[in-house]
DNA sequence: TTGACGTATTCCGTTATGGGTATACGATTG
DNA sequence: CAATCGTATACCCATAACGGAATACGTCAA
């Protein structure tokens, strides 16, 4: 084995960059391709190859308008990614870094207490 | 060029399922590396290196103790994410995905209208 | 100091990902 | 029917990323 599976979900899906700015793009309105490529100053092929992933995980529907494709952003599987970081939304609300910063230089004393 | 870095931010930090298991389980609190290689069931190395990862963008703190390192959440990097899919939010609320719906149908009759 | 423990790092092999380029395919236009 | 447009796919390359196994390194105990 080598690496899991990785774009299969929403969360890979997201991981990249190029994703996120096609999402934020599409969170505008429908779009065909082109005017994807034109706006990300991407190749054509790239950027098919992206809205493929994002096809894959439902976070794009496609509907077909003579030649062209249009892309529609679908925030659905976005959803259990929010929800999970929601856990984590108390977490650093409180002052739990307070502490670590303590503890951080108290290593750090630790560290090089003895050169 | 192959790849655009990777494991560079917090989203594909958090791409990664193992990791998020280890945000997870450290969220409860502190926890030695065997701990942890004890409760994901995972080889020590691979373990470590999930950790050198999160380290990367301190997604979590150590501290020495002895001869273990206790590891600790920080969950402040995973603000931007949160930030970043809240716009959405509200997308995934109103019942733009019905008009999806309906266009998809519309798409489908297309399809195989002539078959 | 030697040995055991806890953890990090290194090396290896495999996979898959992303970019680039060429090309295939469907739809429209002439 | 031919040419063109819009888009998807195939192919190639380089690299990163994951898993596995071995090993290095620091710390503590005897």
């Amino acid at each position: 084995m080598a690496r899991a599976a990785t774009t299969a979900d929403a969360f890979n899906a997201v991981a990249e960059p190029r994703r996120r700015q096609i999402l934020d793009l599409l969170a505008q309105g429908e779009r065909p391709v082109n005017d994807l490529v034109a706006l990300l100053g991407l190749a054509q092929p790239q950027v098919s190859k992206h809205l493929r992933v994002l096809r894959e995980v439902d976070l794009v529907r496609v509907r077909d308008e003579g030649r062209q494709r249009l892309y529609r952003l679908n925030a659905e599987p976005l959803r259990p990614i929010h929800d999970w970081l929601r856990k984590y939304e108390q977490v650093w609300n409180e002052r739990f870094d307070l502490m670590d910063t303590i503890l951080a230089e108290l290593n750090e004393e630790d560290s090089h207490g003895d050169d």
